[in-house]
DNA sequence: TGACACAGGCAACCATCGGTTGCGCATCAG
DNA sequence: CTGATGCGCAACCGATGGTTGCCTGTGTCA
């Protein structure tokens, strides 16, 4: 039973900037690539290309307002993100459950 | 609070590949550059760069045996690792959570 | 024992990705 | 109008996931 993950969610998800960018978004509600780059050990280009992949898979949304882009996460599409977390997590977990429990039912007949 | 997340045993989780390679070493229990790569849709050169990373974090471990190198997952780090996902979702889940109820409460007042 | 098969390591090469710098364009403020 | 600022685009770089090709070492079998 291997979990069906979204990979495309899974990666956006897996780089440590994005997950840093999340939360600094949720944080404080949005911001835009040059906001959050001021609180990121990164330019404000890299941080734009993450906004893209982000964007991209739905976990945050884009409003144009004058000469700014203010970015938004989408708490849905999170939620959905951190549910294969927990599935994946979920599944491991049980698997290794399961083998600590043979392992032990071995030494007990052995 | 940004939950503490060891990096590198995060990315090597984070492949895809090395997740479906741990699903295959759990599920028969040891296995073999070539065995896996068998059972995957890549070459046995990337499955073993694959084991070679694991092996440096610690998430398999091999047992050279003849002519072969038998891999085997070190439950004990998979669980570590298993919690670091179980961690950060945890932590989203609850700021999403928070969120949710700070705009109710204004949904209520306003 | 000798020849062949097969597992595995090493190296070169390629595409993609996260990151950078540099530049140009648009928009807002004085 | 002019300068400052926010953004997008492009070129470039290093790391990484992947490939093919080759060589070494270890079994196996006639």
């Amino acid at each position: 039973m291997t979990v069906a993950v979204d990979d495309d969610l899974w990666s956006a998800i897996g780089d440590p900037t994005r997950r840093r960018m999340l939360d600094l978004l949720l944080a404080s509600g949005a911001g835009t690539a040059t906001s959050l780059s001021e609180q990121l050990p990164v330019t404000r280009q890299a941080v734009a290309k993450h906004l893209g992949v982000l964007d991209r898979v739905g976990l945050v949304q884009a409003t144009p307002a004058g000469r700014e882009r203010r970015y938004q996460v989408d708490e849905v599409q999170l939620g959905r993100a951190v549910a294969q977390l927990g599935a994946v997590g979920n599944a491991w977990d049980a698997r290794l459950r399961r083998i600590k429990q043979i392992a032990e039912a071995i030494q007990k007949n052995g």
